[in-house]
DNA sequence: CCTTGACCTTCCAACGATGGGAAGCCCCAT
DNA sequence: ATGGGGCTTCCCATCGTTGGAAGGTCAAGG
């Protein structure tokens, strides 16, 4: 099976097939006598992991964690658990950094009239920010940051 | 001003500040007769504002455009208001997407025992991924991905 | 005056994962 | 045997940031 067949049945490019190899991620192909590449049903298999994991935006290294752990038939599915876990956490951490930017954004956009006009709050914000400074001890009165009007 | 006062007072590194020069985002910074950049504090007022930008996740591009409409004083809000929200929507896109990952990480976590066994469904998955395609037009039963045991 | 250490300059490379493309060889069908 | 498509390797680009090397500059203290 060459490596565009390959690539197809997996649902990862010919590219990144080669650049996984490359890095050692996954074994070196076997080649024919023409130096084209050749892949197995398990190759594709394992490409298939590859694939799913990266869906799953595990990181190279962490790939290559699970790809050890896939072969190892005495493995400790904690081991996996941890891997996974790590990932997800690392996930929600950047999830809760977007958020706080989109809420940012969300209480800018909804201060601005966003009409003719050069007056903007979302500039000002950029120029000066607010000192939304959320304190983990609130000892003051609750601010409103945007109060409707 | 050196480029080191200017970048502690801006909170943008002297790395990035020439980076910003020599792509264009910033203006090239007066130089005195030793060649050392030289910023005046309106200089850091701008890098402060691209530091704020950055923060909010914009790229360097969306930046571009913000100090382009920050600049004129002949703007309409609605231009700057369309910039930030763009930017939100695709962070809200790329939100959605982790926790997408999350969601399904969370699954596979809670149904992996995480001994010293070396059953895995999180291994299982990687390797054969449950056919959870959430129909958007959901004409059979609910399924129930994650029963209580 | 000279040394020393901190600072500045430019240039080059790397990260992570992927895409694009060029030059050249291989395979298969017409 | 010829054409077209697939394969090979190699290099470059992305995006924003950091690191380092080699060399010039500044300021303080002996």
């Amino acid at each position: 099976m060459n490596i565009g067949q390959a690539a197809r049945a997996s649902g990862v490019s010919a590219k990144m097939i080669r650049y996984y190899e490359q890095t050692g991620l996954i074994p070196p192909a076997g080649r024919r006598d023409s130096g084209y590449r050749d892949y197995s049903s398990e190759d594709v298999h394992m490409l298939r992991f590859v694939r799913r994991a990266r869906d799953l935006g595990f990181s190279m290294a962490a790939i290559n964690e699970l790809l050890d752990l896939w072969r190892d038939r005495s493995r400790r599915s904690a081991d996996v658990k941890r891997v996974a876990t790590a990932h997800m956490i690392e996930l929600r951490e950047r999830i809760a950094h977007l958020s706080q930017m989109v809420a940012t954004l969300q209480t800018l956009v909804d201060c601005c009239s966003g009409d003719h006009r050069p007056d903007c709050p979302i500039l000002a914000d950029l120029e000066e920010p607010a000192e939304e400074h959320p304190r983990k001890h609130p000892s003051g009165a609750l601010q409103r940051p945007n109060p409707r009007p």
